[in-house]
DNA sequence: AACCGCGTCAACCGCCTTGGT
DNA sequence: AACCAAGGCGGTTGACGCGGT
């Protein structure tokens, strides 16, 4: 049964047929990724490339894990979301095999529920104040070059992070199933953040995520398994936006 | 059997960032 | 510095399946 909507300029829309997979698959393994806008034509795909990304990423990519998040997973999802808040793609880069899309819609179809029936309301980082944003005309070429180092080094250090943090490592921190020693597990918790994650954290400027007045009194409050937090010490990075 | 309500999740959309020229 | 194309991200939508009535 073909279900698929036919737009006006030829392209289609709706569920992916098998047909459509196999074109998909076979392109990117022969030609690799990349170029989206173009492939559709030279993959003979009547999808815009925007589509193709999707798919692919999200499903046929290989490696991709389908369904049964486990409950370390989970754990760390909650963890991961408390500190990094709706940034579905970098947490889902803390979860191999997991895409942004599948942890996204886990989190708004099963953890909300599960922490809003546990009488957790997990949305305090939509209430921090969020980082100033760069200005494109920042410093023009300069500006360029310097955002183009900076990723360079972030990018390194996280290539570093990926070999040496595992995901065991971090899964087995806490778990969310073990209530018993809540307060133990933030303070545990707490203690590492800054240290642990300094891929995801990056100090671009002391507003952000810091509550209080001056410097001595600067803090980073954020939440995890429903309960503010706030560093023991002033910290160094926070995450890059 | 038919209908309804709800949950799930694949896919889409709009916006933003990045990089090249 | 400005423009543009491409890629990426997060919010939202809507089709589908399932259970209850």
């Amino acid at each position: 049964m073909e279900i698929a909507l036919l737009l006006e300029g030829g392209l289609r829309r709706g569920p992916w047929s098998t047909k459509e997979d196999n074109l998909l698959t076979n392109y990117i393994q022969q030609h690799g990724e990349g170029q989206w806008r173009s492939l559709p034509k030279k993959a003979g795909l009547l999808r815009c490339g925007k589509s193709c990304r999707l798919r692919w990423m999200n499903y046929l990519r290989p490696g991709i894990k389908r369904g049964n998040i486990s409950e370390d997973e989970e754990d760390l999802i909650v963890r991961l979301h408390g500190l990094l808040g709706n940034r579905w793609s970098l947490i889902a880069g803390r979860l191999p095999g997991r895409t942004d899309n599948e942890i996204k819609n886990y989190w708004n179809t099963h953890l909300l529920k599960k922490l809003k029936s546990a009488g957790i309301n997990p949305k305090p980082h939509k209430d921090l104040p969020k980082p100033p944003k760069v200005k494109k005309s920042d410093g023009g070429a300069a500006g360029k070059k310097q955002r183009k180092q900076k990723k360079a080094v972030v990018a390194a250090d996280n290539e570093k992070i990926s070999k040496t943090s595992s995901y065991d490592s971090l899964a087995s921190g806490t778990s969310s199933s073990d209530g018993g020693e809540a307060a133990e597990k933030v303070a545990e918790v707490v203690s590492y953040v800054p240290v642990e994650w300094p891929p995801l954290f990056e100090l671009e400027d002391a507003n952000y995520g810091v509550c209080g007045g001056g410097a001595a009194e600067r803090r980073m409050i954020f939440w995890v398994a429903g309960i503010f937090c706030r560093c023991s010490t002033t910290p160094t990075r926070y995450p890059v936006m």
